[in-house]
RNA sequence: GCGCCCGUAGCUCAGUUGGAUAGAGCAUCUGCCUUCUAAGCAGAGGGUCCUGGGUUCGAGUCCCAGCGGGCGCGCCA
């Protein structure tokens, strides 16, 4: 058991001792702010002590008196208002060390009760470009996804594409009219978005046209044979261009369900809502009211239009029953923006009401725009939206930029190669990092600089301690992360050797903050911070130079901050490079 | 008008159940490459955490009011 979790498990004990009837599932360890407090801190009895109008520092100590962890800790220490610090002998820590080093674990343990979550992220639409737009919500679901396999939960990512609605109709009529078939076939995304430009413009100025649209969206849905047949044909063209960028991005699916799927569903639930006096008419549609939820009194979701057609809460209520009896999920987390909040709300609400029976967590996890240096939403220069294959070509290119003028002696497949690596990297890491309800500033210069907590920083930190392992002659070149061998005894003296220890130590418990938060960004700061305890250590203790045992010491350090830092960039989607 | 979010160093931003002296990068300044990749490290300066109240042992964090900004608010998704 890892350090911090033993110390919990017997803090909980000993409060429970003292305190037979207290809750203690918030009775929890933390790392110390700062190193010359300890290794771990718990506030939570000070709250305890509040909570039951005792003294704070009698509390604690009558805790302490229960409290047994001289297995892994010094003697505990009682600070402050009623802090408890923890020590971690020199043994204790370097037995978890090297438990790691054996591979019985990589600082975190799986989660006690694996859970079964749906991730619900990207969703494209057909015969459109993936664009910025669709960036924060692909990185952040496939990251959080990555984060809960690894916790060992059941994970299902299911990308609900737009694939159905009022803009087919549209497009129908454009692609009868004049479809230009050299064109589709020479970039199918730009001449579908063409004819929807066109149409749009003229079902605006035109009435016919509208009609006409809407009359082949009736055939298309009353399943005329034609009208299906270019439908697939605009999806089949449509999901190229999002493989492609998926496999560029390394993001896969479990499921690819579009709403088009649950289009059977909605007649029969829009039923079932009226017929439980769920749902009733108004003004001509039918609408689901939330009298008693203050904030939704003023906001009834429409689940029919007046003209008879569904809309997208009802889509995302049939996909939501969907999930539940497919998959039976513990939970189910959306991955938007933050403008859909009103309208997860309203799911959520109605979806409780409808059965209020269901335990099924349901969680919006939303996240703030990208803005352009002007501090407006990101456009190109003429003020279309940025398209993410060339968000992605520009990233490569720059990066190649950067490492060429770093290297100039590479070969250029290889500089070609890394800077792939590093320019997807770059584009990832800038989304991750901010907290994700901020709006954020997209900056070239920024994402791609070299120092600074950017992703190639924390790459050429990976890179300079295989280098060493390069050097030292340990470990194959095609082993990407070679097992060093051990001594009994790791030596943990200097001040850099200890913080980076302990700091290896925390990776299990910031992976959990971030599954329970949905925040990829403690995790860079995370992996930011660890590279920085690794490149005060490697400024200051040799490894190869040093004496055998000392060698051998240091070489475990430096590998197990390699697998750390290269699972915590897997997890944040990001691959790593032997040299850059 | 109502609701959600934001306001932290010159700039861009972090800030884990309220917790110990508010952090980082950029920019400015000072050192460090015959030594495992200097895409680096060590250090300095720089703060009324928007304002004003309140809660309490303790508030950047919670509550109330105000100011400034972004977004949303029935037949688009």
């Amino acid at each position: 058991m890892l350090p911090h979790k033993f110390i919990e498990q017997r803090l909980q004990q000993a409060v429970t001792a003292v305190l037979p009837d207290a809750d203690v599932t918030a009775v929890l360890v933390r790392p110390c702010p700062d190193p010359k407090f300890g290794d771990y801190q718990t506030n939570a009895l000070m709250s305890l002590a509040k909570a039951r109008k005792l003294n704070p520092r009698q509390l604690a100590s009558d805790v302490v008196a229960k409290l047994d962890v001289a297995d892994a800790c010094a003697p505990v220490e009682i600070a402050g208002a009623g802090f408890l610090n923890f020590r971690l002998k020199p043994a204790a820590l370097a037995q978890t060390l090297q438990g790691a080093a054996r591979g019985e674990h990589l600082f975190s343990e799986p989660a006690a009760h694996p859970r079964t979550v749906v991730v619900d992220f990207s969703s494209p639409n057909v015969a459109k470009s993936m664009h910025v737009g669709h960036i924060r919500s692909t990185i952040l679901g496939d990251c959080l996804a990555r984060t809960l396999r690894l916790l060992g939960h059941r994970v299902i990512t299911d990308n609900h594409l737009g694939d159905w609605g009022t803009q087919f109709g549209m497009l129908l009529v454009a692609w009868k009219r004049e479809l230009d078939a050299a064109a589709l076939k020479a970039d199918p995304i730009t001449e579908m978005e063409r004819l929807y430009k066109k149409v749009s413009a003229e079902c605006k100025a035109n009435p016919a046209t509208l009609e006409a649209a809407r009359q082949e969206l009736v055939r298309l849905q009353a399943g005329d044979e034609e009208n299906l047949r270019i439908w697939h044909e605009m999806i089949a063209l449509s999901r190229v261009q999002f493989d492609t960028i998926y496999q560029r991005l390394g993001v896969k699916f479990d499921h690819t369900l579009g709403e088009s799927f649950y289009h059977p569903r909605l007649q029969p639930l829009v039923q079932e809502l009226c017929t439980k006096g769920i749902a009733r008419e108004s003004e001509g549609a039918l609408a689901v009211f939330f009298e008693a939820i203050p904030p939704l009194k003023e906001h009834p979701a429409l689940i029919q239009k007046s003209d008879g057609a569904f809309n997208y809460t009802t889509t995302d209520l049939a996909t939501l029953m969907h999930r539940l009896e497919t998959w039976r999920p513990d939970e189910i987390v959306y991955v938007t923006d933050a403008r859909q909040q009103l309208h997860f709300q309203q799911l959520f609400a109605v979806f409780r009401r409808w059965h209020p029976e269901a335990k099924t967590k349901l969680a919006h996890v939303w996240f703030g725009s990208i803005l352009g240096e002007d501090g407006k939403p990101f456009k190109t220069r003429s003020g279309d939206t940025v398209k993410l294959s060339d968000l992605l070509d520009e990233a490569e290119e720059r990066a190649y930029k950067v490492v060429s003028e770093k290297n100039p002696e590479q070969p250029e497949p290889v500089g070609r190669e890394i800077a792939r690596i590093v320019g997807i990297a770059a584009v990832k890491y800038a989304d991750l990092l901010p907290n994700r309800q901020s709006d954020y500033v997209f900056s070239w210069d920024k994402l791609l600089a070299l120092n600074g907590n950017t992703a190639p920083y924390l790459q050429y930190a990976y890179a300079r301690i295989r280098s060493i392992f390069r050097k030292a002659n340990v470990g194959q070149d095609v082993s990407p992360v070679p097992t060093c061998e051990l001594s009994d005894a790791l030596k943990l003296d200097a001040r850099e050797e200890l913080a980076l220890a302990r700091h290896l130590l925390n990776f299990g418990l910031v992976l959990e903050a971030v599954a329970d938060d949905y925040r990829p960004n403690y995790l860079c700061n995370y992996l930011y911070e660890l590279a920085g305890h690794f490149t005060s250590f490697y400024e200051n203790c040799p490894v190869l130079k040093s004496a055998p045992e000392l060698r051998t010491s240091r070489l475990v350090l430096c590998d197990l901050t390699a697998r750390v830092m290269k699972q915590g960039l897997d997890v944040l989607g990001i691959e790593t490079l032997e040299q850059m």
